[in-house]
DNA sequence: CTTGCATGTGCAT
DNA sequence: TGCACCTGCAAGT
């Protein structure tokens, strides 16, 4: 489930389990065998995300940089044998972190770490995030609004379903061009994305649903999403939308599967 | 058991 | 625009 809220947690995490401590890294897998070595014993000495991007300082000006990619987890366990393919392990005597399939994993400098955080825009889970400079980019792009959310230059830690949801609880057409959308409209997809994505951090999962959205308020019977949680339209395709009933619509835009309501969407 | 799909990115064409 | 990367899970046989 790898969307911003998902690295802002293991960083969350990483520090709780790591931080300030000499830990144990190794790669049962192989594949990340040297920088490893260059890491072990070493003293973690804090952890933190940017967008889909995790950062985690090391002794001797050594940063890890990873990235889940689409498939890529980092999961914590008590000691014991790894089970699959763990590229990277970190471990102290009573808790290991095991991280598998990452689209990225390499080590850094800290000027290296700078220019790839200088690659991402601001990341609305980040207090020194500047929306602005986002908006800057949006306001004056021809291409929709669904596409600027998900680029990673433009906004960062925004994914597949977050941009589903953010849009259809701000009521904005996901074709809309960025130059026609509201600064009204703007400043209400930032200030929901500030709002969802801390709960997302805390919750460790995607909820969207407005209080008098839920299933005991609409008369429906409670469900879980694939995802493991509550959303309007993300994967309901051909379902009914809760708030109005029409048909909830999917197509593939910038890539990605698309989902929204074309009756409760129309907003600028 | 096999197949297909997925919350992501980057490279080739 | 398409696909390669790589793992886990759910659905189908």
């Amino acid at each position: 489930m790898p969307e911003g809220h998902t690295l802002h947690r293991l960083a969350l995490d990483l520090n709780g389990a790591f931080a300030g401590r000499v830990v144990f890294v190794s790669s049962p897998q192989g594949r990340f065998a040297e920088s490893a070595a260059l890491l072990d014993r070493t003293v973690f000495e804090t952890a933190s995300a940017h967008g889909k991007h995790l950062f985690a300082q090391f002794e001797n000006d050594h940063w890890l940089h990873v990235h889940l990619g689409l498939i890529g987890k980092l999961t914590f366990m008590a000691p014991g044998r790894p089970r699959g393919e763990v590229r990277l392990r970190m471990e102290t005597a009573d808790l290991v972190a095991d991280l598998r399939g990452p689209q990225l994993c390499t080590i850094r400098t800290a000027d290296e770490v700078s220019a790839q955080m200088a690659l991402l825009g601001p990341d609305p889970l980040r207090p020194d995030a500047d929306p602005e400079i986002a908006w800057a980019r949006i306001s004056r792009s021809g291409r929709p609004i669904a596409a600027l959310l998900m680029d990673q230059s433009v906004l960062s830690g925004v994914g597949n379903v977050y941009r589903a949801e953010v849009l259809f609880r701000n009521r904005v057409d996901p074709h809309r061009p960025g130059k026609q959308i509201s600064r009204r409209s703007w400043e209400a997809i930032w200030s929901d994305l500030v709002t969802l994505m801390p709960q997302g951090v805390i919750d460790n999962r995607i909820d969207t649903v407005r209080p008098e959205h839920t299933p005991e308020e609409m008369g429906r019977p409670p469900r879980e999403d694939d995802h493991g949680g509550e959303v309007y339209v993300y994967r309901r395709a051909g379902m009914q939308c809760w708030v109005c009933g029409s048909k909830v619509r999917t197509e593939v835009l910038a890539g990605r599967n698309l989902f929204w309501c074309g009756r409760c969407q129309r907003r600028r």
